[in-house]
DNA sequence: CGGCATCCAAGCTGATACTG
DNA sequence: CAGTATCAGCTTGGATGCCG
């Protein structure tokens, strides 16, 4: 096997192969949408509708789509209360909240880069 | 404008807008294998097949598609050598050295991930 | 309210062949 | 050696409509 890969270890996950942990975490976490997800649910649990409507430009679509993979892959945990109407939250677990502080990094890491490049839209 | 996305400052860049610097800064880095590219450049310089090659499953396409974006968006610099056959070199600029840490507590993360869920392959 | 299915357009990506 | 061009297949993502 190759050696000069990061961290020269195959991870099998879900039928798919990735050549090193920083590819899979990637994968678990660099969609359009994921991270963004997870930020919102730093301080806590939100609701369905609540979390959706919180990022911008998010389509029921995608929500649907990147919440399932995020509840899959155990980073976020779903309750389901039986009401009607029904009423579903959304909170992180343990994995999910070890990331946090590296997205908030990236976070940070993405506003020092738009103020020395000065990429901030005019008014804002 | 939306106060609840996560820092809610509009980006502009290369006519495209970001709701807030994390989505930002996933699409710098967030990419398939821009990051892997970033990770491997963070000892030093690297020549161009060198680094190409380092990367398992990186096509010819793909590795000067990402470079190249990597170039423009001033994490990586590049160097030619005018010789025959020709040299070219790259390495990280500043703001890409300032991002290496984060790549490297993800991949840690993705590491320990991978370590609590039984996901390395057998044998390696 | 939460969320799934379908359709379809747009973009990404690998293979291959080619240039200086 | 480094990089580009073209094409075809796959994936992404938005819009819309429907269900419990």
């Amino acid at each position: 096997m190759k050696e000069n890969t990061c961290t020269p270890k195959i991870i099998q996950y879900d039928g798919k192969e990735y050549i090193c942990s920083l590819a899979f975490a990637l994968h678990l976490i660099g969609d359009k949408y994921k991270s963004l997800i997870l930020f919102h649910l730093k301080d806590g649990e939100m609701r369905s509708g609540e979390l959706q409507k919180s990022i911008n430009g998010l389509s029921n679509r995608m929500f649907t789509f990147s919440i399932r993979a995020l509840e899959n892959d155990l980073l976020v945990s779903r309750e389901v209360f039986p009401e009607v109407p029904p009423r579903v939250v959304y909170r992180l677990t343990d994995s999910g909240k070890a990331i946090i502080p590296i997205i908030l990094e990236l976070d940070k890491w993405g506003q020092q880069f738009a103020k020395d490049h000065h990429l901030y839209a005019p008014g804002e």
